[in-house]
RNA sequence: GGGCGAUUAGCUCAGUGGUAGAGCAACUCGUUUACACCGAGAAGGCCGGGGGUUCGAAUCCCUCAUCGCCCACCA
């Protein structure tokens, strides 16, 4: 008897040592397989962010990714899966910031290279506990391929793209309306910002003949055009670029009618006066009818000069001021108190978004997804579930272009120049230039930093150094994304236009989109709520492969998930029954060579057709990406068949006379819980490994002995 | 305003054409060659409502209801 098997099974005193051995034995590294492992399999990890610990869903998806690729390794392939660390820009420095307003500090007092220096430390720990954490949930990743988002090859490769779309035509420096966060102070892209329900006043005032409807009074100071449908009767008689003198907020102001069918005529009055500088809507009509605009709030959220005795007041405070000034006026017709709005939010801070008028650096979209969605529509990429493909579609269709100039210090600098005097901005990776080509004038460095999506649209092609890298010819396109269903729209599309852009290559056939993970009673965890589960907490408590089923059961691709201790638990339970299984199976066959054609009993060789069947059944699941289902049969075939029927059975005959029939079953233990073993593995990877050293060997066996690289069980 | 998804046992969820499943909870009994982190047994569901297709529907189609998520420049 294994001196092991007397004792409940801990997995603390197991998993460490388990994943050292795996990790000295090199086979991580697809290179240093056996030679049988020919066909490459990929998965590139989602880089998690290195500005603090693992939560539930970065556990969700090591599993997910570690279950595909011990599969795949275990199925002949010569299978890689690269770990990285996200610098993760914006995010990370808003938790940085967080840090320095504990500490009474802020960055707008520090200096930028003190400033970088300081979240750069602060990211390289972090990145380090992340690391820690991802072994422990037992991830078979190649560490020697390990990438971060700001290793120098990375920065300059992200760079030179950035030169490359800039000579192509792709990318460009304009003034454009863009969201501007006043608390964090930089330029945010439409899918950092929310739209939160807000209830705000809808003050109804007079302009001139007119009433107009505005819920922001404080950006009318300016508004001199008031814009109606072109085929609204009411106001038949006014023709477009007819003026009026009208009474206005600081005094007299002369307004020009224009006519443009984006009004909606069932609104408020059908009529309302545009302020180009702060609204998109309105900032699309005066481009088409070629009008002035002006600014009239600051980054700061302040009042400009144009407002008059309001100068230097925040937007909610000089509100109120303003309507009371315009009631004194009478120019008040009627307010809606609770009208309901979306206002577009910072998704960090909920401030809402100010739209400006800014010169950033723009990525043309148009084309880039138009590549995207001819790769989709011609099958080369699928997605799991596959409706998830109809919601990339849609973004494809309506791909605006992108804002990738952030002003925050955490990230990859964007390597230009820009003209102090005309304006005029151009890439220039050396830092050489000190004149403007366009006039000549004196240049001074962007000090702008790349959106973190533009590096990370390239995460593949990084990975796996482009065409020129010597893992590229091998590796890519690699097999499957997996990812958050959140992603679909921030990463899986940006990833799948750089990759056709820069090597005509999809960077992937598959992506499978996994849910988020939920508490108990299936609400979404939130710091707030206190309903977090610390994945290494669980680990501590449960054990890994515990954690890892409780994660994959019962959730199916695309769904939202509810993990529960109950159900972890539970998982640990069949941990230890699988122990205890071992441990009876070890002490009925001692000293016994493992021989599979001596399982001659009738029953037994139908136990064996039964194996067989499940076998094939599971092992087609794990191909379907069903492992939720993969596993739920093992689970149920271990326990429910192996344990309470084939051995309770079992005892009877391993206890009478009849050797022959006791060999046979001996042989058929043994052969169902080493097929057990393997099968489960992907899932519960390192209790199986565990009692894989201690199954009898055939004599001839090769190689290693881990479990790790054994073979799939024949179907 | 558009799109997507969900609605199955007390709870959390699987199950996509062939006599309803798991985990947890609750009930009864039981220490026997592993395991009480256990076993045996029983209980619990007109599979959201209605209509249709089919020999047969939780599963496919239509419709309604409720909930959730995503997208969207009605000022």
């Amino acid at each position: 008897m294994h001196e092991k098997f007397t004792k409940p099974y801990e997995p603390g005193d197991t998993e460490g040592r388990i994943y050292a051995a795996w990790e000295e034995s090199g086979f991580f590294n697809p290179d240093n397989l056996p030679k049988r492992h020919k066909k490459p399999f990929t998965i590139i990890m989602p880089p998690p962010n290195a500005n603090g610990h693992l939560h539930a869903g970065h556990a969700l998806f090591i599993t997910l990714e570690d279950i595909m690729t011990r599969y795949k390794r275990m199925r002949g392939f010569k299978a890689l899966w690269v770990p990285g660390a996200d610098h993760a820009g914006f995010e990370t420095q808003i938790v940085y910031e967080k840090k320095l307003e504990k500490e009474g500090r802020s960055r707008f007092s520090m200096d930028s290279k003190d400033l970088y220096k300081e979240i750069y430390d602060f990211t390289i720990e972090n990145k380090k506990h992340m690391e820690n954490e991802v072994k422990r949930l037992g991830a078979s990743c190649d560490w020697s391929r390990e990438k971060f988002t700001l290793d120098p090859d990375v920065v300059l490769e992200v760079q030179k793209t950035f030169q490359k779309m800039y000579n192509d035509g792709l990318v460009f420096r304009g003034k454009r309306i863009v969201n501007w966060c006043s608390k964090h102070q930089t330029t945010l892209s439409d899918v950092e910002t929310i739209a939160e329900e807000k209830k705000d006043p809808l003050y109804y005032l007079q302009y001139g003949p007119f009433v107009i409807a505005t819920a922001r009074p404080e950006t009318k100071f300016g508004d001199k055009y008031v814009v109606m449908h072109p085929d609204d009767t009411r106001y038949a008689t006014y023709k477009h670029g007819d003026t009026f003198e009208t009474e206005w907020i600081s005094g007299s102001v002369t307004a020009t009618i224009i006519k443009d069918d984006s009004i909606d005529m069932e609104f408020g009055t059908g009529v309302m006066t545009i302020t180009p500088w702060h609204d998109a809507a309105d900032f699309e009509i005066a481009k088409k009818h070629d009008l002035p605009k002006e600014q009239v709030i600051d980054l700061r959220g302040k009042l400009l000069a144009c407002a008059g005795e309001f100068v230097g007041m925040k937007i909610r405070d000089a509100r109120p001021k303003i309507i009371e000034k315009l009631h004194a006026k009478g120019l008040v017709v009627k307010i809606d108190e609770a009208y309901a709005h979306n206002v577009p939010c910072c998704y960090k801070c909920n401030t809402p978004i100010e739209p400006q008028i800014m010169d950033q650096w723009f990525v043309k979209m148009e084309n880039l997804a138009k590549t995207a969605l001819d790769a989709v529509e011609a099958g080369k990429i699928k997605f799991i579930p596959d409706n998830y493909e109809k919601i990339f579609k849609y973004w494809m269709e309506h791909s605006i272009d992108w804002n990738i100039s952030r002003q925050i210090v955490w990230g990859i600098p964007i390597p230009a120049k820009i003209c102090t005097v005309c304006e005029f901005a151009f890439p220039d990776l050396q830092d050489e230039a000190t004149a403007c080509p366009e006039c000549k004038s004196e240049v001074r460095k962007d000090t702008d930093t790349f959106d973190t999506w533009f590096s990370s649209g390239q995460w593949p092609l990084l990975a796996l150094g482009y065409s020129r890298g010597r893992d590229y010819q091998t590796f890519h396109p690699t097999d499957i994304m997996e990812t958050g269903h959140d992603l679909i729209f921030k990463w899986v599309p940006r990833m799948v236009i750089f990759s056709l852009y820069l090597e005509k290559q999809v960077p992937f056939h598959t992506v499978y989109l996994h849910g988020l993970v939920n508490d108990a009673q299936g609400k979404k965890m939130s710091k707030s709520k206190g309903n977090v589960i610390n994945p290494i907490d669980i680990i501590d408590k449960f054990g890994t492969d515990a954690l890892r089923m409780a994660l994959v059961i019962g959730n199916p691709p695309g769904s939202d998930t509810s993990l529960a201790e109950n159900k972890i638990k539970a998982y640990k339970n069949f941990a230890n029954k699988l122990w205890n299984i071992s441990r009876f199976v070890f002490t009925n066959t001692e000293n016994i060579e493992i021989d599979e054609t001596k399982i001659t009993a009738d029953s037994d060789k139908k136990l064996l057709q039964e194996l067989a069947d499940s076998t094939k059944e599971v092992t087609l699941d794990f191909e379907e990406y069903r492992f939720h289902l993969a596993a739920e049969k093992l689970y149920h075939y271990v326990w429910h068949r192996f344990a309470d029927s084939i051995i309770e059975e079992s005892k009877s005959i391993l206890s009478s006379e009849d050797e022959h029939a006791k060999q046979s079953r001996q042989q058929l233990l043994i052969c169902i819980l080493k097929n057990s073993i393997i099968m489960l593995h992907p899932c519960m990877p390192f209790i199986t490994e565990e009692i894989w050293h201690h199954i009898p060997k055939k004599k001839d066996a090769e190689n290693s002995s881990l479990l790790l690289v054994e073979d799939w069980p024949a179907l």
